[in-house]
DNA sequence: GTCAATTCACATGAAAGAGACCACGGTCTAGTG
DNA sequence: CTAGACCGTGGTCTCTTTCATGTGAATTGACGA
């Protein structure tokens, strides 16, 4: 583009109408007012919490649900009520949101320790200090707010399949030491099944209560959309049936509120950049695609070195061959690959749990299966439409400079 | 033919090491009055 | 005398290696019908 054009391409840019008119109400970081199709969970969560509008230790929670159903935002709007509350009838209470899964901000002992800290105003380096004199600081600084401590500790599970569940046992029992104060805490996790694999004193002091938030169904996720279209576009900007398919397909996903939100909001910008002043039906599988591809990419360019290789090895493999893939192949090629350019191979034992962690990352499909006398192994396949793989060996030998 | 033992090729766990990063206190050094 | 540079020690964190143990069905081989 010439610089003329591009200064012609800015001013068409701004004649062009957008079909938002608040695009920030789609993002997952907006709270609306309401909160629909949770009532019955807001209630429940109001009521063991509401205990410590009359200095009262609250029961602590342990909330659990699948990705996007509301979880974080109901226990946010309920204790941002309960803290105004608080504020107006001079109640010392304290709340505190934590997401467990920041890196580098909470995702270790430490860290969340020292996070927490911060909160209350005290500064810690980001290292350094032993844990105690963490946790020292920690208590202090509780103990002298004097009053009711909430704390929500979002996405828990991916807290504790890190560095244990020690930390949990640490914080419950917190309340035995304090003298002035008292903490509550908020266990948010999607793992259902989370809970089972704590050490049971751990688990039932942080479960005293239970809450289960089910997935949205289809119609539940049309009700939110048309909420929050209603204020993220402008009027008449939206096709009939555009919502109803959005929500379709979301609901197939397991009713994940978040992801039908970034759809519309991704086809919303698709017809925008095409120019269309409405948003269409197709736009929703543009989105869809574009979505999925987003993802992958950046999956591919942010995994370390060493995960590229063993991805790529993985990639060649499958499309040399139609059978099944496994570790032992696998490891094989990734040697030759570090080899050639000039990495060096990791033992089998780690790239093991490479594998492992890609299947974590939903790229690849990975089954432990049994081949009798010859042995165990993990059978392998991607989990991506075989017309991708090309496209994912191209990004790979780019990003491994091959 | 039947059944238990064996065997393979890794999976999976636990522990510990290497190297990067950081805080803190003590010591050294150069500049200043 | 003092501010700043420079060390040594002790801490966390991530990635990795090393060592040890576990695993499930095909295969093997002994046994009896």
């Amino acid at each position: 583009m010439t610089q003329k054009g591009l200064s012609d391409f800015f001013s068409k840019y701004m004649g062009t109408s957008s079909v938002f008119k608040n695009k920030a109400v789609l993002q997952s970081a907006h709270t609306p007012d309401t909160i629909l199709h949770r009532d019955k969970e807001i209630t429940a969560i109001a009521s063991i919490l509401a205990p410590s509008l009359r200095l009262d230790k609250p029961s602590n929670i342990f909330i659990y649900g699948k990705a996007g159903c509301g979880k974080t935002l109901s226990a946010r709007h309920v204790t941002k009520e309960i803290e105004k509350h608080a504020v107006n009838n001079n109640i010392n209470l304290r709340v505190l949101y934590i997401n467990c899964k920041l890196k580098k901000i909470a995702d270790t002992e430490y860290r969340l320790i020292a996070q927490l800290s911060r909160e209350y105003g005290k500064a810690i380096p980001p290292t350094g200090l032993p844990t105690d004199e963490v946790y020292k600081t920690f208590h202090n600084a509780v103990d002298s707010s004097k009053g009711i401590n909430i704390i929500i500790l979002d996405e828990v599970d991916e807290l504790v399949k890190k560095v244990g569940d020690e930390i949990l046992y640490n914080l419950t029992r917190i309340n035995d030491e304090l003298k002035n104060s008292k903490i509550s805490l908020i266990g948010i996790s999607n793992d259902m099944v989370f809970l089972e694999a704590l050490d049971p004193r751990v688990r039932s002091s942080l479960s005293e209560e239970e809450i289960m938030f089910a997935p949205y169904n289809a119609l539940q996720l049309q009700d939110i959309l048309i909420q929050r279209a209603k204020e993220a576009f402008k009027e008449g900007s939206i096709q009939a049936g555009v919502i109803e398919k959005c929500a379709a397909y979301a609901a197939r996903e397991h009713g994940d509120a978040r992801r039908c939100m970034e759809l519309l909001r991704v086809a919303g910008e698709i017809a925008e950049r095409n120019n269309f002043d409405k948003v269409a039906i197709e736009h929703i599988d543009s989105a869809d695609e574009k979505i999925e591809r987003d993802r992958l990419m950046v999956i591919l360019t942010t995994q370390p070195k060493q995960s590229q290789a063993t991805l790529y090895s993985i990639v060649s493999i499958s499309i040399g061959n139609k059978g099944n893939i496994f570790t032992g192949d696998v490891y094989e090629l990734y040697k030759g690959i570090c080899t050639r350019i000039g990495l060096r191979p990791l033992t089998q034992r780690r790239v093991s749990d490479i594998i492992a962690e890609l299947d974590m990352l939903g790229i690849i499909n990975v089954k432990v299966i049994s081949k009798g006398r010859y042995g165990r192994t993990r059978e392998i396949s991607l989990s991506v439409p075989g017309t991708a793989t090309p496209r994912i060996k191209r990004i790979l030998e780019d990003a491994l400079s091959l």
